[in-house]
DNA sequence: TGGGATAACATGGGTTTTTATGGTAGTCAA
DNA sequence: TTGACTACCATAAAAACCCATGTTATCCCA
């Protein structure tokens, strides 16, 4: 799983260090790093391999001409697979930095089975955001278990 | 995996360097690189000789008489399959170029199984309407069930 | 429990290799 | 013999690789 927070620097090569316990993460699931634009936010995710696999048999399951795929398609395209340098950093692809206004600092955000990459001020406003929707509606309510 | 996307020139023979993660793939994967027209778009579609096989098996599970078989028939014809030169470039044949409305650019796009060789000005209008849907409709259902 | 030793981590910089791309010479067929 | 096609060579730019260093976290023992 991938949880908690870090900020690193990302230096004048867009090389970035991936938090360690994320590394440790992927190792232990033997699994290769892809990242991507989010479909959501103004950030970079990150997953494993095998997860974007699950995208890509989706894709031949739907309707060719159906807009979901379309979609996934495009995500896809704007997915890269990353190596680790013998330090455990990465390259960040300049699509993926523009796309998320990244420039020489990242916030890693942990949310289980994937991860985001923020830039420091994007990751202020949502962070913001989220303590406002907890002050005026209250805590989320959690379905820990189906029936 | 054919994953993210890159711009590459063609030059006057019709030459163009296929992106070296795609080349890996297949090789990885001991595999021939056949290209043919898009049955949806104005672009080229390039994917494995296996993969192109299961479309040549899905033929002979329709009727033989029906439109869908006729259309799966005519891109067979439309198909070539390429070779590399030494530095991992192919050539583009005629009659594929003009299809995709092809000169001095291409936009390499993959996704997934296979990838898309679009003109640059057809693939940014295929990408402003991809973002376009996605503000409508927000990302596909299968996206958000990850986290 | 304090504090020094050790390991792990994040980061900087240089060197080598790969990649994309331009060009030339050889080959085959019309 | 000319034109198209293929194989090969050259090079600049970019990416991958390797080594070095400061900083933080962990360990171990007195």
């Amino acid at each position: 799983m991938f949880l908690s927070t870090s900020h690193n620097k990302i230096d004048l090569k867009c090389r970035v260090s991936i938090p360690a316990s994320f590394r440790v993460n992927l190792e232990k699931l033997n699994e290769t790093l892809i990242l991507f634009k989010s479909l959501q936010f103004k950030c970079i995710e990150g997953t494993t391999s095998t997860r974007m696999k699950t995208y890509i048999d989706a894709i031949d399951e739907l309707d060719a001409l159906s807009d979901e795929a379309f979609l996934l398609r495009m995500m896809m395209a704007d997915s890269f697979e990353i190596k680790f340098d013998i330090n455990g950093r990465v390259v960040i692809p300049d699509p993926l930095m523009n796309f998320a206004g990244l420039s020489d600092k990242a916030v890693f955000m942990g949310i289980g089975g994937s991860f985001y990459i923020w830039s420091p001020t994007e990751y202020e406003n949502q962070y913001m955001k989220s303590q406002e929707i907890l002050k005026e509606k209250g805590p989320p309510k959690l379905i820990l278990k189906k029936n």
